[in-house]
DNA sequence: GCCGTTTTCGGCCCGACTGTTTTCAGTCG
């Protein structure tokens, strides 16, 4: 699937005409075309096949070309033609906070920098205050803002939810136990629950400015402040992390919530229709623009309301129909974690996990769990202790006895088999058709070329005993992309077969990804199932972190194959379907 | 460059902060 490569190139376009100084507005179109395709649940090369690519919005005349141009030939002349007028390496020079592209180009023409080298040099020699309306300051900063941003190098852009969001809590809690902290809210992507975090943004409301302002300087975790103002303070906190609070006025506590919450795709949209309403929408409140009355601003409920929309749930504000749904009145009842009647992916210490396996069935039935789906790994993951045919009749054995143990809960035997290099699983038919139900994944050969890795896939979602795949992209968020597959040939053969695609709960891989699943279940109606592939009983709380994936991919309770009765789960489940 | 329940042309979200400035452009979110 090219989605990403064709949002990468328009951005890339965006970014040079930019620097040229283009029409902002033509910049913008290509931003938005980019940002489109990035979240678009359809293959772009589908649509271009089938000659739906100008119903994207955002996609015209001149931008459509251009991806067709790409689609066809691999290349975009308009492209090559840019970066032969401004050197792609300027484009380092924008990654510098402070450094935009006007700043880059006068950089680069009157200065002749074009790489960090060369800016820190300059700006060392005291070259940079000599050119006009810059001074020392500007100088100052980028040094700073150079070094800074090498020390960020060392870690990664952004930061996996997963560690973000304990973080913020610990942030949040320490914040709470000030009296004059009224209130205090994460917003931002965090709020969101989208995959990974470029800064945290949290907003508090206070009867006094300067205390909180004060009690920020003191934050155990602060490494440096960037920036106090009367409103506003940025600050950097360990391990290298920017975040921002706002503090707000209590009766605009509700537009600033929303106005931080974004996206910033969705704020202009709303703006936008309020603005055909007569109305302004600020972080302070909505406005009737032919008086500047405020109508409201407390209560973020009432901005949706009083542009005739439903209410919006965070996860879903990336303008990608969620306006238009909720004008409409027809968005979906989100999934929620109550939702969750068993986890469909756990480990015990008969392979790698840590816990026993009565441990592990004891938590799930103590956090309230129906059911709990034991899937250890099979033989050929050798190092994770992989179970042979003989562990796997034990283990029944085991588990049947533990099943009389419990009542209004059941333990179901499952297996996360290993998809080998010719596509095979890795355990016989006659082993296979034992267990209640099989998860099966690829653990070995990711590097393999495209056309193999995606006939393996299929080969084992064409497996009449694999009823799940797990984590099917194998991507590790910040460590390792998703492997080379063609997704929609997937996607195709997991609805043709009734395979089940799983949201693997864990944060460094969060696979599917949420667009990935909206795709399954919008387009091809695949159901998804949620597991955590808990190999401890602590991480079972990770459950939220593949319903915040579930929810961003606007899935429902009924999308979600553990949120039925293992009775029903049965019925969605191909490998009974066939003994039917 | 895209788009249209007032538009096929004339619009295109909103505000804070910073640095260098006597009024504002650039950057950021």
């Amino acid at each position: 699937m090219k989605n990403r490569e064709v949002a990468q190139i328009l951005d890339e376009i965006a970014t040079l005409l930019e620097i040229k100084g283009e029409n902002k507005y033509k910049i913008a179109a290509y931003q938005e075309a980019a940002r489109r395709i990035e979240n678009l649940p359809e293959d772009i090369e589908k649509l271009f096949k089938e000659g739906k690519l100008y119903q994207i919005k955002g996609i015209g005349e001149s931008i459509g070309q251009k991806i067709k141009e790409y689609l066809t030939t691999g290349k975009v002349t308009y492209l090559e033609e840019l970066r032969k007028e401004i050197p792609p390496e300027i484009l380092e020079l924008l990654k510098i906070p402070g450094i935009g592209p006007k700043l880059a180009y006068r950089l680069y023409t009157e200065l002749g920098i074009k790489d960090l080298e060369s800016l820190e040099k300059a700006a060392k020699e005291g070259k940079i205050r000599l050119l006009p309306r810059l001074g020392p300051k500007v100088e100052q900063n980028i040094l700073e803002a150079i070094k800074e941003y090498k020390e960020k190098q060392q870690v990664s852009e952004r930061i996996p939810l997963g560690v973000a969001l304990p973080l913020v809590e610990e942030i949040v809690n320490y914040l709470s136990q000030y009296p004059f902290v009224t209130d205090i809210v994460p917003a931002g992507s965090i709020r969101r629950r989208k995959e990974t975090i470029g800064d945290i943004d949290i907003l508090i409301t206070t009867n006094d400015m300067d205390k909180v302002n004060q009690v920020l300087k003191s934050l155990p975790i602060l490494r440096n402040i960037l920036a106090a103002g009367t409103t506003k303070t940025s600050i950097i906190v360990e391990p290298g992390i920017q975040v921002d609070f706002r503090v707000v006025d209590k009766s605009s506590f509700g537009s600033a919530l929303q106005y931080f919450t974004g996206s910033k795709a969705h704020n202009i949209k709303l703006r936008e229709i309020a603005i055909k309403k007569g109305l302004k929408i600020n972080e302070y409140g909505v406005f009737r623009i032919s008086d500047n009355k405020k109508l409201c601003g407390e209560k973020e409920e009432e901005i949706y309301e009083i542009l005739g929309l439903q209410f919006i749930p965070p996860e879903l504000r990336e303008d990608q129909g969620e306006i238009e749904s909720a004008m409409e009145g027809k968005l979906p009842v989100l999934i929620e974690e109550k939702d969750i009647l068993g986890d469909m992916h756990v480990h015990t210490d008969w392979s790698d996990g840590a816990n026993t396996l009565e441990e592990m069935v004891e938590m799930a039935y103590r956090l309230g769990y129906k059911y709990v789906v034991i899937s250890d790994h099979s033989q050929a993951l050798g190092v994770a202790g992989g179970l042979t045919p003989e562990q796997i009749e034990k283990q029944r054995q085991r588990i049947n006895e533990l099943n009389r143990k419990y009542r209004d809960f059941k333990i179901l035997h499952s297996i996360e088999a290993n998809i080998l290099s010719d596509g095979s699983i890795d355990l016989p038919e006659e082993v296979l058709k034992n267990f209640d139900l099989v998860i099966a994944g690829l653990h070995s050969g990711f590097k393999q070329p495209k056309e193999k890795i995606t006939e393996r896939l299929i080969s084992a979602i064409k497996n009449p005993w694999v009823d799940i795949i797990s984590h099917p992209t194998g991507r590790l968020i910040n460590k390792r992309p998703a492997y080379e597959v063609d997704f929609p040939a997937i996607l195709y053969w997991a609805k043709e077969t009734g395979t089940v695609l799983e949201i693997n709960a864990q944060p460094d891989r969060l696979d599917l990804c949420d667009i990935d699943a909206r795709m399954a279940r919008e387009k091809y109606g695949i159901y998804l199932s949620i597991g955590t592939d808990s190999h401890d009983i602590r991480s079972y709380s990770l459950i939220k972190y593949g319903i915040y994936v579930a929810r961003r991919a606007w899935l429902r309770k009924e999308d979600v194959l553990n949120t039925y009765p293992w009775e029903e789960v049965k019925l969605k489940l191909k490998r009974y379907k066939e003994k039917r």
